[in-house]
DNA sequence: TAGCTAGCTTAGGCGTGCCTAAGACTTGGA
DNA sequence: TCCAAGTCTTAGGCACGCCTAAGCTAGCTA
């Protein structure tokens, strides 16, 4: 990865977003398909292809019609800082400033484009290091390393299993704020007791209680 | 003042910018002619004659030949907002995150933008409140009202004046960080030695040291 | 193998924010 | 009074990031 930040090398706010989402659908092991992409960003087709273009020139994508866009090395680069400020972000909010987790992707999406080193390494270190954001998301090193997650989705999960939270989609707030409401947080442990039949919910025993885990809420968490 | 956040107004970056360069040129009492806000922001005559017309549309300044550009009361609000977001910003990066005041302005001229009102409110709380920002200028309350300031340039004093460092611009880092290496700092009292004659150094007694303090510096700094 | 369809790219266009170059208006001095 | 200088606007153009519409390609199916 290059020392350059993405603010020396004055990538656009656009370019890392497509940058942060091609890493997103995993774009370092395997080519993403720009119509993939085009959904992701909610774009049109047209602009992907222009923006990859871009992108090629800049050497931060690879990018042939067969296959589709792969990160180069300095664009996983790019990619893995913009992941790194939103989730720091995120984590400082919650922490530092009393933000709920369903309160923090938003704002996190707009600061991460504008925050300096400096400022990240001030959070950081605000923050005691962390190596988790407030959805159980690794935060990566400044190197660029991420700790392998060892979590395996909720709905994956067997009658009898006793588990804890360990991770949630941060996109949809509407659906943190119902998973709190359940009572489950990062960490809560719990036992399935039953598994989702006919597309039906889930169901835990969680503090004593049972509780009913919609097909949607159990999709986007995940557990060890 | 519209009760609407710039936010939710749309309102870009750019326009943003010439809304607060505006209200920093005191367009809210008098016109403010284009080449002084071009001089401002270091753009063409011919952007500002281009962005005053869009901003005209808005509704945020009203402008005419023979005067110049006067902020709207709507446009004086959104410039108050965006002053607001960048001194408090300033504030909180110093005193929560152990910024020095000479490294905030960028950092804040970046953020203030797409902060949230609902971070720029928890900030507020998380520092109890503040009236003004490391480099002493008052903090806009959200309803846009600013304490009127009493002090007066350091070069208007006379010998034998006793005072304290009571504001300074924070726009050039450099002549901050030469402020404080002569053990000025906000508050901190001395008095007027010597007046400036032929352009020469001041002189202050400051801590039993005498303090010669160049033009360019006692020209950014206000006492009371 | 021929044709259809899904997916990608090209072409052309739009809004924003900037530029330079050239014209118009003002204002003060000769 | 009239010219010169400075200021402002107009005209035309560029890069960016997006769009729609139309064309191309490739792979699957009949």
């Amino acid at each position: 990865m290059s020392k350059l930040t993405a603010l020396a090398r004055h990538t656009s706010s656009a370019q890392e977003d497509y940058l942060k989402a091609l890493y997103g659908l995993g774009a370092v092991e395997a080519a993403v398909p720009p119509s993939r992409l085009a959904r992701e960003l909610d774009v049109s087709p047209a602009s992907v292809t222009d923006m990859l273009a871009k992108l090629a020139v800049l050497g931060l994508v690879t990018h042939d019609r067969a296959h589709g866009a792969r990160l180069t090395p300095t664009g996983r680069g790019v990619a893995l800082e913009m992941v790194r400020h939103h989730r720091l972000l995120e984590a400082y909010l919650v922490q530092a400033l009393g933000y709920r987790w369903d309160e923090v992707h938003d704002e996190a999406d707009r600061l991460e484009h504008c925050i300096s080193e400096v400022l990240e390494q001030r959070m950081f270190q605000a923050l005691g290091g962390p190596s988790f954001d407030p959805h159980g998301d690794p935060i990566p090193s400044t190197r660029g390393s991420l700790p392998r997650e060892h979590d395996r989705c909720l709905l994956a999960c067997k009658a009898g299993d006793r588990v804890r939270l360990s991770r949630v989609s941060d996109r949809e707030p509407e659906k943190l704020r119902a998973l709190r409401a359940l009572g489950l947080e990062l960490g809560t442990a719990f036992e399935v007791v039953g598994e989702s039949r006919w597309e039906g919910p889930l169901e835990l025993r969680l503090n004593q209680r049972l509780v009913q885990v919609p097909l949607g809420l159990a999709r986007i968490a995940f557990v060890h």
